[in-house]
DNA sequence: CACGTATTCCG
DNA sequence: GGAATACGT
């Protein structure tokens, strides 16, 4: 409300005037610039994909067009450096407020938490907002005031949280334009010309946008909405929501999404339909993974790169290149696998289902390392989003405390029958079997001669044999879990006997990239000095490495002193009004590496301090601020807690781990507290 | 109704 | 693969 210059309302993944609390904040405060900036450049590896490029192109000029209607236009900027091309906004428009929504991916915690640095120290005021989740992920917590690390337990809480989600803001009547005529507006490629055809499909399938988004929501609700209980297993997908890209770029929020859906169960729970109800509940549980990605991706920054039980680091992937291309191309020869590798390509589409099932058998069968298919996930899906398929493919690789076990193999002859019964979904995408009978479309090398020749299959030549037999799948894994579990006691030993961790072990080195995919080699330097900083970084390294595991990287103390400064920080400031304490900081990696040993016995370190909203703040938006859950609750954070394992909570309290495989290891209940590694130089 | 067995579900 | 539930005798 204060000061004469106008606002910038900064777009992001929130490319909707509906429900928008930035842009609502903007529009009570006078006049708004709204600003969109193109900095793929930021986020390193994961450079969007085609698909997901197409979708956010169309989803600007819708939101442009919509801003149009309302009295402004979209500055569109192309930049390497999102906050820079802000500052130069700010200077060319004498802007004097900047609004933004949140996001969770470790990317931008870090960036969105300079940009809050940067344009403050310039005396612009800085607000940010939830538009991205029905809550905060600092305002979920258990009893003792941890966080969650099972979903059931965190989504239990989530549904009855004394509060309910913010209803949601209508759009804006009309927007006065800030004065942008002397910032101009660079026009944002977004793909090339070998793109443009195969693009040209997906319009006819998609239609990106948040008015789009809208309609995709009450057609769900009052269609497929009622039978998704019955029908969210089957394969072929004319039953699901479609909302997850409109999601990713919060066309649509969440809390609208909650709100709908609720009112209509609680419609059907009038008229005593419990099918409805019931279905109501297992949608909502879909969102509430979604709700849960965010929740881990703050909680623990590197989960889209770093297994978060250890002991994971120790699995011997195999490294196969030729495996991969197999999957990727749908030619694994195990027909459901395959089709649904050749519909992702084709369409950058799959049903929750086929995803299990294709990253199931990535991890299980082929053992290839799980950041390479997330990755691939990553570079085809239309609804890519790091959170989610970060979390899925820990759930699908029992790097979480409740994800699957490790030790099970889904077998895809079984799903087969289960999501295809009748095996269309297979011969829609491999033409190659359309005509094998449904008795042997799922398991193709049982059929008989006769049967396969008659289809005019030959298998090894127009359809391979299986890469891998389930059986010798069985067997590898079985033994690369005990050479796991071997690892890790060893180095857990060699840890508590004070020596050097996993000298001269070959498993230790790093794994290198597949060449088809165009990420960067992360070429270690060896420290001879600190062999034991050589060694954790190793099995940081066998995962396919990432931007952050570079920008991370501490091979130098000058650098890591900042990096592990804008680490702690940035789990702190999400809220634009955290106060970071400084607290006790453990200094040598020795001390770091022994901390787990001791977490059992240590009380949870998880030093979330209810505080309140700086003075300064609350004065400033006391008139603006109904829309913010604040009676000034906000978290405040210890570094000092990073110092600590993050503490899995165990079997005190009716979370009984069903999971007979952390049983049988105990010291898998662990997560990982990676921030714990990074920090120290 | 008890008991054994098939089926379903599992973030 | 194992618990929980539904089913069948």
């Amino acid at each position: 409300m204060s000061g004469g210059g106008c606002s910038i309302v900064w777009f992001r993944r929130d490319l909707r005037v509906e429900d928008n609390p930035a842009l609502a904040a903007g529009v009570r405060a006078g006049a708004v610039i709204a600003v969109f900036i193109w900095a793929p450049e930021e986020e390193g590896h994961y450079y969007p994909g085609r698909v997901s490029r197409w979708w956010l192109k169309q989803s600007l000029a819708h939101l442009d067009s919509s801003l149009k209607s309302l009295g402004t236009s979209l500055v569109t900027k192309r930049s390497t450096d999102s906050i820079s091309s802000l500052l130069e906004i700010v200077k060319s428009t004498g802007a004097t407020q900047l609004f933004f929504n949140h996001l969770y991916d470790p990317i931008s915690l870090v960036r969105d938490h300079r940009a809050k640095e940067m344009l403050t120290a310039q005396g612009i005021s800085v607000r940010s907002f939830n538009a991205d989740l029905l809550y905060e992920p600092w305002e979920v917590n258990d009893e003792e005031g941890r966080p969650f690390t099972t979903f059931s337990a965190f989504w239990e809480k989530c549904l009855s949280m004394p509060y309910d989600p913010e209803a949601p803001l209508l759009p804006p009547k009309r927007i006065i334009p800030g004065d942008a005529s002397r910032c101009s507006s660079d026009s944002l490629v977004f793909e090339d010309e070998s793109e443009k055809g195969s693009n040209a499909l997906l319009a006819r399938a998609w239609s990106p946008g948040w008015s789009n988004a809208d309609k995709a929501l009450t057609t769900f609700v009052n269609g497929p909405l009622l039978e998704y209980s019955q029908n969210r297993r089957k394969a072929d997908s004319a039953t699901t929501s479609f909302l997850s890209p409109h999601l990713h770029f919060g066309e649509v929020s969440v809390r609208k999404v909650f709100h709908f859906v609720r009112i209509k169960q609680v419609l059907w729970a009038n008229e005593g339909n419990r099918a409805g109800e019931e279905s109501v509940n297992l949608f909502l549980k879909s969102i509430g993974l979604r709700e849960y990605s965010r929740y881990m991706s703050f909680n623990h920054p590197y989960s889209h790169e770093r297994p978060l039980l250890g002991h994971l680091r120790y699995f011997p992937w195999v490294v196969d290149e030729g495996y991969f291309k197999a999957w990727r191309q749908g030619r694994t020869g195990y027909p459901l696998v395959d089709a649904g590798m050749r519909e992702l390509w084709a369409t950058g589409w799959l049903h929750d289902r086929i995803r299990v099932v294709v990253s199931s058998f990535f991890v299980k069968v082929l053992q290839l390392p799980w950041r390479w298919g997330m990755k691939y996930f990553w570079d085809t899906l239309l609804d890519a989003d790091l959170e989610s398929d970060a979390l899925g493919w820990q759930y699908i690789s029992g790097t979480l405390p409740d994800g699957r076990e490790f030790d099970r193999i889904d077998n895809p002859q079984f799903v087969g029958y289960k999501c295809d019964p009748h095996g269309e979904y297979v011969r829609r995408w491999l033409p190659e079997l359309s005509r094998l009978p449904t008795e042997w479309i799922h398991h193709p090398w049982n059929a008989p001669e006769s049967v396969l020749e008659a289809a005019g299959i030959e298998l090894g030549s127009n359809y391979p044999l299986p890469i891998v037999e389930i059986d010798a799948a069985k067997v590898r894994l079985e033994q690369a879990l005990t050479q796991m579990w071997q690892h890790e006691a060893a180095s857990r030993a060699a840890i508590e006997n004070g020596m050097e961790e996993g000298h001269g072990d070959s498993a230790d080195s790093p794994i290198a990239f597949p060449q088809a995919m165009h990420m960067e080699m992360d070429h270690e330097p060896v420290r001879n000095n600190n062999p034991v900083i050589v060694t954790v970084r190793r099995y940081e390294d066998q995962m396919v490495p990432s931007m952050t595991s570079s920008l991370f990287r501490v091979d130098d103390e000058e650098t890591s002193v900042n990096i592990r400064n804008s680490v702690v920080d940035t789990r702190a400031e999400v809220p634009n009004d955290v106060n970071v304490t400084e607290g006790p900081r453990r200094d040598t990696l020795d001390q770091a590496v022994t901390q787990p040993a001791r977490t059992n016995a240590t009380p949870p370190q998880f030093n979330f301090v209810v505080g309140r909203r700086n003075s300064e703040d609350s004065t400033a938006e006391s008139s603006s601020s109904t829309r913010e859950r604040d009676g000034g609750v906000v978290p405040v954070w210890s570094p000092s807690s990073t110092n600590y394992s993050d503490q899995y909570v165990g079997d005190d309290n009716g979370i009984g781990t069903s999971s007979s495989y952390l049983q049988r290891h105990p010291q898998s209940h662990q997560l990982m507290n990676w921030q714990r590694l990074s920090q120290t130089g």
